[in-house]
DNA sequence: CAGACGTGGCA
DNA sequence: TTGCCAAGTCT
């Protein structure tokens, strides 16, 4: 009679091809094209291969590399890293991007340090992911890598890889869908050579079966992936399903002291750029006049310089510079500088040709950037 | 569960 | 120029 797998769409189809067939193909594949010396890779201890998957979450092997190298020098052991300043954290993560990343870092290395003894707790994936940053896939990855212990991963790269060699509908962001393709990485995870195996399923998603041009001629599994067979193989996975995003308007307040530094007040711990600085964001010349109003008695709003549209996954967020001038003439007198400046906790003066001194955000860099170009030129 | 959270690369 | 998305986690 009819079989339900085959009369209607199955959700996951299956292969001819055993666990063992899988990973003997992807560990002989591995031997020949894997990457064997990233810098996380020269010495697997838990905190270097920590530090590496936290930096590369949603974020490039490109990317990733220079940061890598600079926090790594910083910060060589989790004692150093525990006991380091917040903005030092902060600022070497300038310009990853997803910000919670690094406060979660700073705490989850205070915490090996206070609750742990200074040793990662690698025991079990479920201990591994009360350590605020690690979820269940990045404590698998720290696990298999540094300790070898069995443990599956389920990255993008592994989610690709499994859609596209299983066919899987759906998007992988629905939980139903993501549950699908922990049990396949779970069925294939093997016993031995943990590292590897973990390196090079991601290798294997990050270097042929790749988004936009997967490299089927090279791919050992060729012969048995059903969305190849299919002609597919672009079709999985299944993208994000499409929403128009919200607009955002702000002012950003740009205020100078006598030196030509520009004032910055570190943003909320939650939210966008959480714990970053930047100029004051205000949500209009009302506002702005206000803060004006409380923290620089006798300035005055002049008209925008320019602005500047930053595009984020889930929002455009369109930014006005305002800048603030302070007195009468010219740009700022040192008095009402210094009463900004002892106005509260929480704000700097920075100088805007060296705004690495600090964490800042990278859209804010470079607008800072074009209007202190603008301003000085009135000068 | 769905949305929030960055940035740079690429077509 | 615009849209999509890359080694996810948290709320």
């Amino acid at each position: 009679m009819a079989r339900p797998d085959t009369a209607a769409a199955p959700r996951v189809a299956e292969i001819a091809l055993s666990p063992e067939d899988v990973q003997a193909r992807v560990f002989a594949w591995f031997d020949v094209h894997g990457r064997k010396h990233l810098p996380w890779q020269e010495d697997t201890t838990p905190y270097r291969v920590w530090v590496s998957e936290i930096m590369l979450q949603q974020t490039q092997v490109a990317t990733v590399l220079p940061y890598y190298a600079r926090f790594m020098e910083r910060f060589p052991e989790v004692q150093m890293l525990a006991a380091a300043d917040s903005d030092d954290v902060l600022h070497l993560w300038t310009g990853l991007g997803y910000y919670a990343r690094a406060r979660n870092l700073h705490k989850a290395a205070q915490q090996v340090v206070s609750e742990h003894g200074g040793e990662f707790p690698v025991e079990s994936v479920e201990a591994l992911s009360t350590l605020p940053g690690i979820g269940r896939s990045t404590a698998g990855a720290i696990i298999s890598i540094s300790t070898g212990q069995r443990a599956p991963i389920l990255d993008g790269n592994v989610k690709r890889v499994l859609a596209r060699l299983h066919a899987v509908e759906g998007w992988p962001g629905r939980p139903a869908v993501e549950k699908e393709l922990w049990t396949l990485a779970e069925r294939y995870t093997p016993d031995n050579r943990l590292p590897d195996w973990t390196q090079a399923v991601m290798d294997l998603g990050a270097t042929l079966c790749t988004r936009g041009r997967p490299d089927c001629e090279r791919c050992p599994f060729n012969d048995v992936c059903v969305a190849h067979a299919r002609g597919e193989e672009k079709r999985f996975p299944e993208s994000k399903p499409k929403k128009a995003i919200p607009q955002r308007a702000t002012l950003m307040l740009l205020v100078f002291d006598t030196e030509g530094r520009v004032l910055l007040e570190r943003r909320p711990p939650t939210g966008i750029w959480g714990g970053l600085w930047a100029p004051p964001l205000v949500e209009d010349r009302q506002a702005a006049r206000d803060w004006i109003a409380q923290q620089a008695r006798g300035a005055h709003l002049a008209e925008p310089l320019a602005s500047f549209e930053h595009v984020f996954s889930h929002f455009r967020l369109t930014i006005t510079p305002q800048p603030v001038q302070l007195g009468e003439s010219g740009l700022v007198p040192a008095s009402a500088a210094e009463e900004v400046r002892e106005s509260g906790a929480g704000q700097r003066f920075v100088d805007p040709a060296a705004p690495d001194a600090v964490g800042l955000p990278a859209p804010v860099k470079a607008l800072l950037a074009r209007c202190t170009g603008d301003l000085f030129g009135l000068g």
